[in-house]
DNA sequence: GCAGGGGATGTAACCGGTTACATTAAGGTA
DNA sequence: TACCTTAATGTAACCGGTTACATCCCCTGC
């Protein structure tokens, strides 16, 4: 049925493939009498052109690559959603790599380094090796990254140090002191940015106030609520406990929630939560968190990216995007018990 | 760099492109001491196939689509990573149509129906309609539809009557009689399957124990924890308010323990709440619903696509598969009060 | 009348692989 | 020695588009 071709259809209108092509991409240099005897041909045949041949044809992939990290990662789908908002209308198709594994990102990021792979990448939270961002730059293929930042490469992301430093100074302008910063591991494989990022920012409000650093106040956790459901056990177990507790991401929050209320510990009077993303579930939660713009960043990571792609081939130098982050003041932070 | 093809090889290896071509498929007839030569060719001059010329010249494209609602379905992401679990290891591309109109699924499902844009297609909660499925299978493409039936394709779903039916009698047998069944439009254009069918079940329970069906009963409130916030504070606001609320997704469910706290409704004790998903807040939040496996469906969806891929050409006969469906209760239902 | 210009169209090479078929050389058999 | 088989490799067509360049025709201007 649809297996005609532009020869098919050449030869119903008796003109040459050329002119068909031409009409297909609207060349001018076509009269109206046999542009219109082309359109009747390519009706009567439903002929559509095919894609690949396309591409082959043209030596464009018509292709953005995504690599996220799908498994890992909740706030991802918001990013996402921004990404796919401005891509679906671009003509591009949107190819997911997922990636759960260093293993898989390398192998991810060496193919994919190569322009007859994707005409352009967008990478949501995974920032790549100067190793790999050598080869992207080599192939001169765009790269935009979302939530990750090499200096070579172009990218929207927030301040996470920034984001760190409010969320602490909000417990420390209500009095506390002991305050724990609970994180997904740190030297995790495939997350070196964001984690350390807060914890610099945590450490930076705490010397502004002369409050010395606690090593021991320094909790990591596997991802997932239910890890921080029993880390925050065990620190609600400490004598003294801590009097708040800023969690690198809202789901951990909500798992030390879930364990202060298990215990009997009343939040925020005997314990004040802050969280990281603003994840839908945190309004609802009436978590205190850190606001960062999901979506947005995805929004403009995806038109970065269709910009860089309009300028001629990725010659230019980087572009980076900083985005503001902002403190939610919600239910879950108030002023520290004063039996301190 | 990586523009070395694959005329660049045999050149350096002294052979024919056939012989490369032959080397790169593994066929057997090439001399050992040939193919080391062609190896090594391949390796100096850093060389890899040219993927979109060998989709053009194998007539396939390698890549699966997968259509899929992100805007309006929370429960997506969860079949999403079933299916990505499955495909990333498959060699297939995963190119994501994301679907937020009736307009553009036509477009995409119209686009599709051509074995030159995709080997494959799995839809995500979208029922295909008559005319697209007949064009599915005139096309020859292979399609398993994922939580939405139509009888001519492939299909890994659930019984969303079943469902409803489990959750009303389980109020029924807690005593209640005056339950609403609260879902999302039940004409929406996207969305005719589910929620309609778990309306059915909602009424066989109804019937099978004698409670006559109120009309008023059945509300519709658009996507969203908010718009069920809404609907459930005028529910409450009825005299004599409803003692149970069947929701037909999860996040309406929150949504109406969500003005049930705020005023002053006490769960369960004056209202009891099912909701259906059980998205990973459920568990969280100790509600009541209905389990379906979301991960699992895509996953399967999946593998049943990749069999349908190996037989050849999708010409057999459709295989359906329905999952089953499980009430899970957790602490938002209870014996409906005693005032009745 | 003829050179020159420009619009409309056709011819054929090209993108980079795969593969049917042809060709060659080597080994085995009568 | 002649003949057949089989393994290894090469030649060239093909997948279905795009486009540089050639060609043809008609009109204008000197």
């Amino acid at each position: 049925m649809s297996k005609a071709t532009i020869r098919d259809v050449a030869r119903k209108a008796e003109v040459s493939v050329a002119t068909v092509s031409r009409v297909l991409n609207n060349h001018p240099s076509v009269s109206p009498f046999t542009r219109q005897r082309v359109m009747d041909a390519i009706r009567e045949l439903n002929y559509s052109p095919h894609p690949i041949a396309q591409r082959l044809s043209l030596g464009r992939t018509e292709t953005l690559a995504v690599v996220v990290p799908l498994f890992t990662l909740p706030s991802f789908v918001e990013r996402l959603r921004g990404v796919q908002k401005v891509l679906s209308h671009s003509g591009y198709d949107l190819v997911l790599f997922n990636v759960d594994s260093p293993h898989q990102r390398d192998e991810y990021f060496a193919t994919l380094a190569t322009r007859a792979r994707a005409d352009g990448i967008l990478v949501l939270s995974i920032p790549p090796s100067d190793e790999d961002a050598e080869r992207f730059l080599a192939a001169e293929v765009p790269v935009v990254l979302v939530d990750a930042y090499h200096p070579q490469l172009s990218s929207v992301y927030i301040d996470d140090v920034e984001g760190g430093y409010l969320a602490t100074r909000h417990l420390i302008s209500l009095g506390h002191r002991r305050i724990v910063y609970l994180s997904e591991p740190l030297n995790n494989p495939l997350e070196f940015g964001p984690m350390k990022k807060r914890l610099q920012g945590y450490r930076k409000a705490l010397a502004e106030e002369g409050i010395p650093f606690d090593p021991t106040c320094v909790v990591e956790a596997e991802p997932g609520r239910e890890a921080a459901y029993h880390a925050a056990r065990a620190l609600l177990a400490r004598r003294p406990p801590p009097t708040a507790v800023f969690a690198a991401c809202d789901t951990h929050a909500i798992g030390v929630l879930d364990a202060a209320r298990e215990l009997g510990v009343r939040v925020p009077e005997a314990l004040s939560v802050v969280g990281y993303d603003d994840i839908p579930d945190a309004a609802y939660l009436n978590l205190s968190t850190v606001h960062q713009p999901l979506f947005e960043t995805g929004r403009l990571g995806a038109e970065l990216l269709l910009t860089l792609l309009q300028g001629n081939g990725g010659k230019s130098a980087p572009i980076h995007r900083r985005l503001p982050v902002e403190l939610i003041h919600r239910a879950t932070t108030a002023f520290a018990p004063t039996d301190v």
